[in-house]
RNA sequence: GCGCCCGUAGCUCAGCUGGAUAGAGCACUAGACUACGAAUCUAGGGGUCGGGAGUUCGAAUCUUCCCGGGCGCGCCA
C-alpha cells in the first residue's frame, strides 16, 4: 500500500476514461505520469505532472489538457480541492479522511508496515565487511558492516530474498605474514626474548593471545622447526583465531552474515584455474604486455608479458592481469572465481559493499561478472568512504598500545552499538563521515539517534499516561485501529500522518537506490514533526495527546502517536536498532 | 596523463532520480517550562546551487567545456 501509487492511479484512470470517451488521443503513454509531495502547503498535499508530460503527445497545451483532467478529478470524492497551477501542475488536496484512514492500517500491520514487493521474492546476495583476517576490526570496517547489514534488512523489507555473505581473504601473502607474526609471538610466549617486532610483520598485541592459545594447544611443538614445516599449520591456526576475533567484533556490533566463503578453499578446489579456462574458451584471455600507467612513477617497472583478461571488451579501461610473475593467481582471478561461485549458487543479483579505496577495482569486476555469467548476472558495488574518528571535533587520540589503531571494539564499548550503527547511516555512503565520540553520547538533538529515540520514548510515555488517565479505555493496537479518526484535523496531525503515509515510498526508493541512509534521514524528519506537535501541546492544552475531558480525542491522538512509534520502530529495525521505551 | 566521485547558507550536509519562491541542523538573534518528559519547540536574518554554454514548457539535478578538491591507476589485498 503506497499512497503515491493510489493517487497516481486515480489520476491515470480518469485519463484513461477520457481516452475511452474519445476526448484525448488514444496513444498516450501514462508511464511518466506520477504524483509528488508539494513543498508549499498552499499547493495542497500532492501534485501531478500529468498535464505537463502528456501535453505534447496529446497535442494540447499543458493548461488546456490540465483543465480537462482537473474537471474530471473534481468529481471524485477523494479530493478536497483540485487546481491547475504554475506551468501545469495539478495540485491535489486530499480530504482528511483519505489520510486518517491510513492509521488503522499502520496499527494493524505493525512493524510490517512499509514492506513492499519491489523484489518480488528475487534472491540477492549482499557481501559486506570481508575484512582481511589479519586483526580485529577498526572503525572504518564498521561503516561497511553497518551499511551492508542495513542494506540487507532494507532489501528484505522490500521483498527480496537476501543472503548475507562474508568473503574471507585467507589466501594471499598477507596470511603468510600473519603466520610468521604469530610464530614470533609464539616463541615469545615460550620464553624467548623478542626486543622488537621486525619490519614487515604485524606488531599488534592482539597476536599475543593467539600465540598463547597455540602454546596451550600444541606446547612447544612448532618452536624449533623450519618455516616450511610450521607455516601451513600456523596459517590455519592464525586465520581461525583472527576470524573468531572478527566474529566477536561483528557480534558486538549486531552484524550478522548467513554465509562465510573462504578464498583459500576456492583456490584449493581449483576454481581459479577453472574460471580462467572458462574465460579462455570464450576467447577472453590472452598473453600481452601492458603499458606503464602514465603520470605515476613506478621505479620497478619492467615490461613483462602477462596473462590478461579482456576486460576492455566489457567497459574497463585496460585489460587486467590474472596471473602474477611467480605463477600465482592474482586477487582478481580469485575474485572472478568467487563471483562465478556466487552466481552458480543462484545469485544473479550481487551487491558488494566495498571501501572507497577499491574504487579502481569496480569496473574490472563488473566486466568480469558480465563476461563470466554471459550477461545474466549483475554486480552492484556500494562504496563507502572514510570515517574520521573525532573527539570534541579534534581527531581522536590513537590507542596507546603500539602498533594498534582505535579498534571497533573500543568504540562500541565507549558509545554502544546503536550509536555506531545510526551515525554510520547519517551520510551518503560515498561521502566521508565524521564520527565524534563525544557528540554521539550527547543527549541533545545534535545526536540524531537520541533525537529519534526520544520521540519513541515520548510515544511510549503518552500511552503509559493515557492508561492511567483513562483506565477504562482499551488502548492496545487492535482496539486503537477500530477508532474513528475523524477528529484528527490539525495541520500538525495531518502532517505526521502524511509522513507516515510516505514510509512505504521511502522504503521503496531507498531499496531501489540501495541507500539505507535514507531511512535514517526519514526517521529524523518524522521525529521532528512529532516533537513539534508535542510542543504545541505545552502552550495549548487542547493539542495534547491526552485530553482529560475528551476520551474520544485522546483515543485518536494515542492512535496517531502509536502509529508514529510503530513506524519509528520499523525504521530502526532496518538500521538494526531496538527502540527505547524510556530514556531516563 | 587517464578513469571515477565531489563542489549547495559562515560550518556540517539534505534535495524525493527534470518540477513551482533551493531546504534542514549547528552557530547567531529573539521568544515559549507551576513539565501529557522544555533532553524539546517557535520565529528571524543568511544563497549568482564552483563558472560558462547547451538540451526544453522547466535544470542544483541531464550534456559539454573550464576552475577547484578527493581517490584510484601491472605482478597488494
Amino acid at each position: 500500500m503506497n499512497y503515491f501509487k493510489v493517487v497516481s492511479e486515480i489520476v491515470c484512470s480518469e485519463i484513461r476514461n477520457l481516452i475511452e470517451e474519445g476526448k484525448l488521443v488514444s496513444d498516450l503513454n501514462l508511464g511518466q505520469v506520477g504524483v509528488e509531495t508539494t513543498k508549499d502547503p498552499v499547493h495542497g498535499d500532492l501534485a501531478s505532472n500529468a498535464a505537463m508530460v502528456l501535453a505534447k503527445p496529446a497535442k494540447k497545451s499543458p493548461k488546456e489538457l490540465g483543465e480537462i483532467i482537473v474537471d474530471r478529478l473534481l468529481k471524485r470524492s477523494e479530493f478536497e480541492f483540485v487546481s491547475l497551477a504554475g506551468p501545469g501542475f495539478i495540485n491535489l488536496k486530499m480530504v482528511p479522511k483519505f489520510w486518517t484512514r491510513l492509521l488503522p492500517r499502520v496499527l494493524e500491520s505493525g512493524l510490517k508496515y512499509g514492506d513492499c514487493d519491489l523484489g518480488r521474492g528475487k534472491t540477492v546476495n549482499v557481501e559486506y565487511v570481508s575484512a582481511n583476517p589479519t586483526g580485529p576490526m577498526h572503525i572504518g570496517h564498521a561503516r561497511g558492516a553497518v551499511i551492508g547489514d542495513a542494506l540487507g534488512n532494507l532489501l528484505s523489507k522490500a521483498g527480496y530474498e537476501v543472503s548475507r555473505e562474508y568473503y574471507i581473504n585467507d589466501a594471499g601473502v598477507q596470511i603468510d605474514v600473519l603466520a610468521r607474526s604469530v610464530h614470533l609471538r609464539y616463541r615469545q610466549a615460550l620464553g624467548e626474548k623478542i626486543d622488537k617486532i621486525p619490519d614487515g610483520l604485524y606488531p599488534g598485541e592482539y597476536l599475543k593471545q593467539t600465540a598463547k592459545d597455540l602454546v596451550e594447544r600444541d606446547g612447544n611443538k612448532w618452536c624449533k622447526l623450519k618455516e616450511e614445516i610450521w607455516l601451513p599449520e600456523l596459517r590455519n591456526f592464525a586465520i581461525e583465531s583472527m576470524m573468531s576475533l572478527i566474529r566477536d567484533d561483528l557480534t558486538a556490533l549486531g552484524v550478522v552474515h548467513d554465509v562465510f566463503t573462504s578464498e583459500s578453499t576456492l583456490v584449493f578446489n581449483g576454481s581459479n584455474s577453472e574460471v580462467v579456462n572458462e574465460l579462455k574458451s570464450l576467447d577472453l584471455v590472452y598473453i600481452g604486455t601492458l603499458k606503464p600507467p602514465k603520470g605515476k612513477i613506478l621505479e620497478d617497472w619492467e615490461k613483462r608479458p602477462q596473462l590478461l583478461f579482456r576486460s576492455t571488451k566489457f567497459g574497463d579501461d585496460v585489460d587486467r592481469p590474472l596471473q602474477k610473475a611467480d605463477g600465482d593467481w592474482t586477487y582478481f582471478a580469485s575474485d572472478i572465481a568467487y563471483h562465478l561461485n556466487k552466481f552458480e549458487r543462484g545469485f544473479n543479483s550481487m551487491i558488494n559493499v566495498w571501501g572507497a579505496d577499491h574504487k579502481g577495482y569496480v569496473k574490472r569486476m563488473k566486466a568480469a561478472v558480465k563476461a563470466i555469467t554471459r550477461d545474466k548476472g549483475t554486480l552492484n558495488v556500494q562504496l563507502c568512504n572514510l570515517v574520521n574518528l573525532l573527539e570534541d571535533g579534534r581527531p581522536a587520540k590513537m590507542s596507546k598500545r603500539a602498533g594498534s589503531f582505535v579498534t571497533l571494539r573500543e568504540v562500541v564499548d565507549e558509545v554502544g552499538k546503536d550509536a555506531v550503527r545510526f551515525i554510520m547511516l547519517t551520510r551518503n555512503s560515498d561521502a566521508p563521515l565524521d564520527f565524534d565520540l563525544r557528540k554521539v553520547l550527547e543527549q541533545s538533538k545534535d545526536n540524531p539517534l537520541f533525537y529519534v529515540q526520544y520521540a519513541h520514548a515520548r510515544v511510549c510515555s503518552v500511552i503509559r499516561n493515557a492508561r492511567v488517565s483513562f483506565p477504562s479505555l482499551l488502548l492496545d493496537d487492535s482496539s486503537l485501529a477500530k477508532a474513528d479518526m475523524n477528529g484528527l484535523s490539525d495541520p500538525g496531525e495531518l502532517k505526521m500522518i502524511r509522513e507516515l503515509a510516505s514510509w512505504p515510498e521511502v522504503v521503496e526508493r531507498a531499496a531501489m537506490s540501495k541507500e539505507p541512509h535514507k531511512i535514517a534521514f526519514y526517521l529524523s524528519d518524522l521525529a521532528a514533526s512529532f516533537h513539534a506537535f508535542w510542543n504545541r501541546g505545552n502552550s495549548e492544552e487542547s493539542l495534547r495527546f491526552i485530553v482529560l475531558d475528551n476520551p474520544q480525542q485522546t483515543i485518536e491522538r494515542v492512535a496517531l502517536a502509536r502509529a508514529v512509534g510503530i513506524v519509528i520502530g520499523s525504521g530502526l529495525a532496518v538500521i538494526g536498532i531496538e527502540p527505547l521505551e524510556e530514556m531516563r
